[in-house]
DNA sequence: TATTATAATGATAACGTATACATTTAGATA
DNA sequence: TATCTAAATGTATACGTTATCATTATAATA
């Protein structure tokens, strides 16, 4: 049938073939494949070469066998279209390949059914996971910190013992925001959040509120979409319909606040900023673009970054590591949708 | 130490731990888990009560030792920053998981490297693999042939007969390009095409030229520049600068086209599109804002999903399908960036 | 050269599952 | 009840690796 009879036609050969040619036992080859030290010059390229021949390739999930560890990790990510989020799952991947692991990535589509996710995640016995702004329940945290499974929460605050959680300061984002408003003069505010990112909106949503408490106002419309360009021109269009007038409004992501302001502009025909200022958060590309130049937020990603995969390393590592909330704070861009 | 004594306090438990609680053999708790039929359901339920009281869940790893295939399919895809790239990844992991199998994702840097990234993912014994705008060597695919893994190489024109390749038919959208461009009138061309996918940017620039040739049109200025939004400003720029008159420009990619759409209006106050029409490629979100309004083409990438994993699901069926290069053809998307 | 110490290698037992085969049990029939 | 058949379960082994321990080959020393 085949045109290649050599040795075992069509599945990949194990070190007991590759040991066989090179005339070693199957330990020799296994150790040099393993990087160990304790091996002859002559040997070791003696079973390079029958490998080499056979086109073998050490087999990980074996190894994962019996090292009980699969060098995988998992990236368990909510469905969503956001460039900002897709830069970041791309990060995620390439610190992971940096840390010499591979990683297994899962999406979930609705956080209800994160913990069925996660389930089916440590059947690979991965290494560890990151969760990408979703909660992990309590169960499943405990469940995963017994059979000493890190697991680190990214953008999304939670309050878990067994966890570790790496976010923005989110309240302080949205305080800071209602203040510049306020520096700048205006006084009518609007707020327009996702229902994708629900805590995270609510968290922002608080701070801007607190903010303009301080302030002495309580007036705020407030807007609960879905996270897209569409939704977010929907939103605005609910605020700005009922002759509320407003002259400032933050959004919990750059992609509504797109969507806010061409409608702004296009449909009610208002000038941003002279009109109505516009405040988004993610600081994605598209926000520093001229038709946009969207005064934004920026949070401070790759030391995120740093702290979850310093905090799993320490953990693949055996190092003692607390878990614990890690807050970053976010920084203003400042452009032009604001005075 | 631990506050659980139960059995084996930090790691999962096995299969044979729940036999024993359940007073089975390790082989009866191996077929409630795979779903076998041929069990008692008493015995069935007592063993998943064990399970459940020791929070065990089958090992996937040992599992694809025994059964010589891990669950797993391998996106290799380049790293680029392109929501229109991000969207196909999202739904690509989406159909994996709805096969029922993992998705292991790979980010290669630089396609060089392709080889040794796919080397990676067969020690994993994955049970196919996606590459995503990537060209796999010769040799690579004779070796994934051997062994029997499936490989569909997505959204990247190559000949190879032992690898399925699913795409667009670039160098006939690049055709229709200019045939539409020359429809509405327009005779001075440009191509702006980007090096980070130069394969597509090729074909997609070879049908452009063929059919300007039709025409009777020698001239195009071509520019092949990264694929981002401010590449895509600087190359028309370069167009721009010297002299060259133009009023038509196709960009192999939307990113490309709303960076040079920008630079065209806000740095050399010419509109859109009167005094420079301009074509994108892949319809991605922001082409349909009312700033750019971009006509641009759109991809049948449900379409070419349905065949990638029409193919894949049959190959891991075992049963009969054959290789080759199925080629989807573009639509264009009319809006006003032509006039 | 004989003796040690050390480096290199081999033999073997796990790891947790699935399965072929052997055995037991339960249900059906006479 | 005895017999037979089919269903349910148990036993044992293999999958490809790593690691421990035992053994052999090599180099260093006296």
């Amino acid at each position: 049938m085949s045109h290649n009879k050599v040795v075992n036609g069509n599945k990949m050969p194990s070190s007991k073939e590759v040991a066989l040619l090179a005339q070693v036992s199957q330990a020799t080859v296994s150790r040099v494949f393993s990087g160990q030290t304790n091996i002859r010059e002559q040997t070791r390229l003696r079973v390079l070469e029958a490998a080499e021949k056979l086109g073998y390739r050490p087999n990980a999930i074996a190894r994962g066998l019996t090292l009980n560890r699969s060098n995988l990790i998992a990236i368990v990510s909510i469905n969503v279209v956001n460039p900002h989020y897709n830069v970041m799952i791309n990060k995620v991947a390439d610190r992971i390949q940096k840390l010499a692991r591979e990683p297994l990535y899962f999406v979930c589509s609705e956080e209800k059914k994160l913990d069925e996710i996660i389930s089916q995640v440590l059947q690979y016995r991965v290494d560890g996971i990151i969760v990408l702004s979703a909660a992990v329940s309590t169960q499943m945290a405990a469940e995963c910190e017994k059979i000493q499974i890190p697991v680190v929460v990214f953008n999304k605050y939670t309050v878990n013992n067994n966890i570790m959680t790496v976010c923005s300061d989110n309240v302080k984002a949205g305080w800071m925001a209602a203040n510049y408003f306020h520096s700048k003069g205006y006084r009518n505010y609007a707020f327009i959040g996702s229902n994708t990112f629900l805590g995270t909106s609510k968290d922002r949503l608080r701070g801007f509120k607190d903010a303009l408490f301080e302030k002495g106002i309580e007036k705020c419309e407030v807007q609960m979409v879905p996270y897209t360009y569409e939704a977010g021109g929907q939103a605005i269009r609910e605020i700005l319909s009922e002759e509320k007038k407003i002259d400032a409004v933050f959004c919990a992501g750059d992609m509504l606040a797109l969507g806010a302001m061409d409608t702004i502009k296009y449909e009610y025909g208002l000038k941003i900023p002279e009109d109505i200022a516009v405040i988004g958060f993610d600081n994605i590309d598209a926000a520093s673009w001229p038709p946009y130049s969207l005064t934004t937020f920026e949070q401070q990603i790759d030391k995120m970054l740093d702290t979850t995969f310093n905090y799993l390393s320490k953990k693949l590592n055996g190092e003692a590591i607390s878990e614990g909330v890690e807050l970053f704070e976010c920084k203003i861009v400042e452009r032009s949708s604001v005075l």
